[in-house]
DNA sequence: CTTTTTTCGTTAGCCGCCTAACTATTCGCC
DNA sequence: GGCGAATAGTTAGGCGGCTAACGAAAAAAG
C-alpha cells in the first residue's frame, strides 16, 4: 500500500483551503485518511525490511504464521489447504499458489495431495520452516514493540478502539453500490 | 500492504497467552500494530476499488495528484521531472518510469525532454489528464468522508495525533542498525 | 582542461497481487 | 446412476513495487 497521495502529507490549512474549491472535501476526514495510509505503509515497510533480513517476504511470513497458528491451536501439525490459507491471509487462491511455490522452493513448506478429496492439496510446515519461524518471531515481536513504544497503554486502547471503528466501516463497503454518485452506473453501462 | 498476519485479527486473550511463551511479545503493541495494518489495508482497498471504477490505479492517481498539486501551487503548469515525482510519491525512479509509461499510454500525461539539462525529462498533465482528475476528485473526497463518518471531530484529532506519533517513530527507523539483536550481524557476515 | 563522481532515466529481472480462464474432481439433484 | 453446478488448484497475462546495472550527461575535483 504505497502512497495513495503524496509522501509529504498536506498541512491542515491546505486542506481547509482546498475544501473551499471542492465542497466534497472533508478536511478532517481527509487528514485522518492520509495519515492512516501513510502510517500503515510506514509500519508495514519497517517490518517488511526487518523480515527481509531473515530472507523472507511478508507474504511468506503470513503463510507460515497461518500454518503455525493452526498447529499451535490444534495440538500438532494440522496442515491446511491452499484455499484455506488464502482465506485466512486474505489473498486469492491464485496468489496463494505463487506464495506456496516460493516457500516450497525454499524448503519451508511441503505440499501433499489430500487423501480424501483428490481436488485438494495439503500444505504443512517443514521442520526447517518451523525453525525459521521460531528464530525470527522474537525479533518480529521486538520490532512491533519498538514501533509502539511511544504510545502509552491508554493511548493504545484508544487507538485500537478507533481503528476498530474504521475497520467496521470499511467492512460495510463490501457489496455497497458505491457512494451516492452516478459514476458506477455509467461504468456499469459501458 | 496486504496482510502481514492473519485476516482475522487475534483476540487479546490469545496475545496474552502467547506472550507467556514469547517474552518479547508485547500484547498491546502487537494488537495496535495488527489493527493498524489491517485498517490501513482496508481503507486502501476501499479507495483503490473506487479509483478502479474511473479506470485509474492508485499509483497513477498519485502521480496525477503530484503534478496537479504542483500546478495549483505554482500558478500554472510547472512540469516535474520523473525523479521529483518519484521523490514526492515515495517510489523509486525505476517504478516511476513504469507509472509514467502507463499514464502516457493512456494520454493523461506527456513527456518532453528538458531544455536545459539533457539528462532530464519533464512530465506534465495533458488537458485530458486534468479533466479526468477533476472528474474523479469529488468522488474520491466523498469516499474518504464516508469512510471517516463514524469518527467525531474529537476522535479525528486524537487519531491524527496518535498516527503522527507512530509516523515519527517509524521515521527514526531509517538507517537504524536493526533492533538490539545479533541477526543483522549474522546476515551481514554471510 | 581532463578525470572522476554524481545524477538522470531506463532496462532487466524478481516477487506479490490481481482477474479470467482452464482442468479435474466432487456434490447435488433428478 | 448420470449430469449440471460448484469447488480446488493452477496457469496466463497484467500491473506495480523493488534492486541492480547501464549509458548519457552534468558537476566536482585535480
Amino acid at each position: 500500500m504505497p502512497l495513495l497521495m503524496l509522501k509529504d502529507l498536506p498541512r491542515y490549512e491546505c486542506l481547509l483551503e482546498a475544501s473551499r474549491e471542492f465542497p466534497d472535501l472533508d478536511p478532517s476526514a481527509t487528514e485522518v485518511f492520509l495519515h492512516l495510509l501513510r502510517a500503515g505503509d510506514e509500519a508495514f515497510r519497517v517490518v517488511e525490511a526487518h523480515l527481509a533480513q531473515h530472507e523472507i517476504t511478508q507474504g511468506g511470513f503470513s503463510v507460515l504464521m497461518a500454518l503455525w497458528g493452526q498447529c499451535q491451536r490444534e495440538g500438532r501439525e494440522l496442515p491446511l489447504s491452499p484455499a484455506a490459507l488464502a482465506e485466512r491471509t486474505g489473498v486469492t487462491r491464485a496468489t496463494m499458489t505463487g506464495l506456496v511455490d516460493t516457500l516450497e522452493r525454499d524448503g519451508l513448506v511441503r505440499r501433499a495431495p489430500d487423501r480424501e478429496d483428490r481436488r485438494m492439496m495439503t500444505v504443512e510446515l517443514t521442520p526447517r520452516g518451523e525453525r525459521k519461524l521460531l528464530k525470527l518471531l522474537p525479533d518480529h515481536f521486538r520490532q512491533m514493540a519498538w514501533l509502539m513504544a511511544p504510545l502509552s497503554e491508554t493511548e493504545r486502547k484508544t487507538f485500537v478502539r478507533l481503528l476498530t471503528k474504521l475497520l467496521r466501516r470499511a467492512g460495510e463497503n463490501d457489496g455497497r453500490p458505491a457512494p451516492e454518485t452516478a459514476v458506477a452506473a455509467v461504468v456499469a453501462g459501458r
